[in-house]
DNA sequence: ATCTATCGTGTAATAATTACAAAGTTGTAA
DNA sequence: TTACAACTTTGTAATTATTACACGATAGAT
């Protein structure tokens, strides 16, 4: 298949996880579908194709490829967990009419950190929301 | 009071806004623990002092300071909002080991967005994960 | 003093997530 | 191949955060 999906495979193998049909799927789905979905839409979209599909699985597949490194949560919103397969530092950006969530690069390193210099970095995330060009187009 | 607090209330009288008893509470506990509290910090430790206290009151109270741009909510973790009501640009380190949250100063101008030159930009959130110089030391 | 709009309170409902136990699956070693 | 142990999946129940709602309380305007 693609790249993104052998270098996953690899890692797996590497760490020793394996690689059952759902969690196959699960990041099947999240390579092809890189909009930064909620478990309810993963779940939702599986479960047409695996109708023993459990919800739990879905969070149990995420869980593990999060403590693995596989995978970013996205925390955008307070009430809605996201999840990338895009691990590269990349910032995102919540259009607030539509909803739709945008990715943008960005380098971290610019990022001044007065005042951390003491602290350990481990993870770095930047979002931004605001209004996507269509939308703002739509609104005139 | 001090400084932040009186300006919270002069913006308060200009958009119409009653300063209740439970308000002023909510108001004064958050300009005094600028750590970032929940829901549950802020109803739990005011509700010693006001014992007929709802903890409805206290969401209510800060959906509304959050509407009029007085109070900041900041998304870190999925299953905790935390309230923030320094609403000048900083960004926010969490520590994973005690959970505490620092902030630090940025300059969000300098954070590069190539690509969103056609998106309006409203919001900025920058935060970092990692472990706090204290608990650096205490685990050597 | 009365009216009206706003506010606070408690309970019930909703939604997301986790805990848990039982059943199924896989890999390995005899 | 069989047996065993470790790991996965599944469904249900429990937990937690948040919201909806209805009713009583309050404050400001007339």
């Amino acid at each position: 298949m693609n790249q993104l999906f052998d270098r996953l495979q690899n890692e797996l193998k590497k760490k020793n996880i394996n690689l059952s049909y759902q969690r196959l799927k699960v990041l099947e789905y999240l390579t092809q579908n890189q909009c930064h979905p909620t478990v309810e839409q993963i779940y939702t979209d599986l479960e047409k194709e695996i109708s023993t599909l459990s919800k739990t699985t879905v969070y149990n597949t995420l869980k593990k490829m999060v403590s693995e490194g596989l995978v970013r949560i996205i925390t955008i919103e307070d009430n809605e967990t996201r999840y990338d397969i895009n691990t590269h530092d990349h910032g995102h950006f919540k259009c607030e009419i539509c909803k739709n969530i945008f990715d943008f690069d960005i380098n971290m390193d610019l990022v001044l950190t007065k005042g951390l210099e003491r602290f350990k970095i481990l993870d770095r995330n930047v979002y931004f929301k605001g209004i996507c060009p269509g939308c703002l187009s739509n609104s005139k």
